[in-house]
DNA sequence: AGGATAGGCAAGTGGTGACTTGCCTATCAA
DNA sequence: TTGATAGGCAAGTCACCACTTGCCTATCCT
């Protein structure tokens, strides 16, 4: 499941979703629709943006925290500080003989 | 052009790729090709490995060196050090005000 | 020269992913 | 309770991507 976090950076918008919660953590689905449009100029549908959070979130990038009808979400950079070391050279790398 | 690091990081196989240049730098097509085959299982046509290592080449994640008929794959880091910091929490990166 | 090795070009195919549309559920406010 | 707000489900379309197949070019060896 943590294998996926390659495939969910591949997608320009889906980048731009972590841009916005780096930025601003904690942002409700339409919060994300209507910064993407007003300041990147993104026109995108309701549902798009929900199913690039749903991806972002099974890569485990997003943490999603419900309370009443609210749906926010948290960036978790967790994943991220894993997968560029993987191609380090042996002797930049810490656990290598 | 940097940009695509993302797309050449999306497919599995190509990861595979850079894991092989990771362990021996500068090898050939063929023993590309042959060190999937035998170390990894993988039995790509050589020309599905040659369109990979075009994309990652085009990405800056490796570069070519001409010799002859041979043709040697250099594996480059520089363009990974640079993505996963992009979405670092502001305290942990290093040129915010 | 001629064969063998290393690689390239181009068209075609199948599958997956991004996006939309339409409708449905749940929570809050009046 | 009704209407408005926040979000979910499901099917359908379209384009792109990975991979194959067939043929072609270039370099080396004898």
């Amino acid at each position: 499941m943590a294998q996926d976090v390659f495939k969910a950076l591949a997608d320009p918008t889906r980048r731009r979703i972590l841009d916005e919660l780096v930025e601003r953590d904690g942002q409700t689905l339409f919060e994300i629709c209507a910064r993407l449009v007003t300041k990147h100029g993104l026109g995108l549908s309701r549902q798009a943006i929900s199913q690039h959070l749903a991806v972002l979130e099974s890569a485990g990038l997003v943490v999603v925290r419900r309370q009443g009808r609210y749906k926010f979400h948290d960036l978790d950079t967790e994943p991220l500080e894993r997968i560029a070391t993987r191609w380090l050279r042996p002797d930049a790398r810490e656990g290598t003989p």
